[in-house]
DNA sequence: GTACGGTTTAACCATATAGTTAAATAAATT
DNA sequence: AATTTATTTAACTATATGGTTAAACCGTAC
């Protein structure tokens, strides 16, 4: 993959409504399912503009998933160092990551498709970003564990479940709200949640893993 | 339970090659990423052979995403079926989960990719098979809150829950544990799970929503 | 207004890939 | 053994797609 990123200084409005165009369409159809076509008509704009203004297929991506993992890595570290206790540390890691998932619709099928590929498209830029994000709650639960408020637990697991679960519940409550498949006993059931995602993930999380 | 006999000995069986192979490949690439004719190539078979026994891609791929998302659904009900308290059926429902996932490591990037794409390419059949996996869960939920057992929770939630976290940690753990990029400080905090995956998935959520 | 540099475009190219076909080969049937 | 049927194969086709090119366009400085 060749990493190439676009001038940031000088805005473009063009390149703006290519990246714009691409994060889309990579969302919708991940990378091998995209059509370069398909972005350049998204954009309005001819193939060749979009060559000229940022590069190939590799490129596009790699400004795309930068663009759209970089930004938690970017902004929960200040989050999480608001908090006093390790509880709250914990509520406000959950949630700056659902509020930016919520933010970005783009994350959820980004992500699992990454995931599904082993990371194989990952610039290293991104890969930082993510181990970073783990590193701030392996700092929380450690905290959380030496202060005795926590249990002991494995840190990566406990990730997954956080991950899983927002990304998970944000890619499939749409296609479960819309589709006609889902027998209505089973919607009856299925009440709206009360707070906001993050909210009750917080909340279970930390019922699961509080002594 | 999907038989995983690689068998080279039988010539007969070339139907089986060539979905054994259309797995292991659609899991790899996703559907996009998959070309035919690595298909026959890892099958070992002409690519006309793979059309004259099987069909085109759609079909290949229907076969293999039924076989490989069907499973869970066959064997769910029988196994919680044989637990009694509401407990220790939402403990054999994770369980099982877990275990199939682990004798299928198709099942998370195949997973992870259908939901991406919000299941475009799932067949009725295969829905179904979901739904009814969920109703389960909701029958387990319903009966412990009503026995008084289990807070009130959103089924669809703790449905993601689980899914989420048993999938994620499968298919990231070995990236984790080969790849050079997560740092030592981080891994030494992340001992081994003390139990099976679904031992501690099924602690952890029970944890969560029991009163 | 015109010459110039950056930007966009239509048309084009090379290759990859899903799908087909007719012939060869193996298996079954008589 | 001869004939028919089922299966496999190499070669081929049509199209899709990533990427390129040379020309046109457009704002700006002179």
């Amino acid at each position: 993959m060749i990493k190439q990123q676009i001038n940031t200084e000088k805005p473009n409005k063009t390149a703006e409504k290519i990246l714009i165009a691409a994060r889309k369409t990579f969302a919708e159809y991940g990378y091998s399912g995209t059509h370069v076509d398909e972005i350049a008509q998204r954009a309005g704009v001819n193939k060749a503009t979009l060559y000229y203004q940022i590069g190939d297929k590799d490129t596009l991506y790699a400004n795309v998933i930068h663009q759209v993992l970089g930004n938690i890595a970017q902004g929960i570290a200040p989050a999480v160092a608001g908090a006093d206790s390790p509880e709250e540390k914990l509520k406000a890691y959950i949630l700056f990551i659902a509020d930016a998932v919520d933010k970005n619709p783009e994350i959820p099928p980004i992500m699992m498709r990454e995931m599904a590929a082993d990371g194989a498209h990952l610039p290293r830029v991104v890969v930082e970003d993510i181990v970073s994000v783990l590193k701030i709650l392996v700092g929380i639960l450690d905290e959380g564990r030496a202060k005795g408020i926590f249990i002991e637990t494995v840190p990566f697991l406990i990730h997954m479940m956080i991950m899983g679960t927002i990304l998970f519940y944000k890619k499939s409550s749409p296609i479960k709200d819309k589709q006609v498949w889902l027998p209505d006993d089973v919607k009856a059931r299925d009440k709206k949640l009360k707070g906001s995602l993050g909210d009750e993930v917080a909340w279970l999380v930390l019922r699961a893993i509080k002594k």
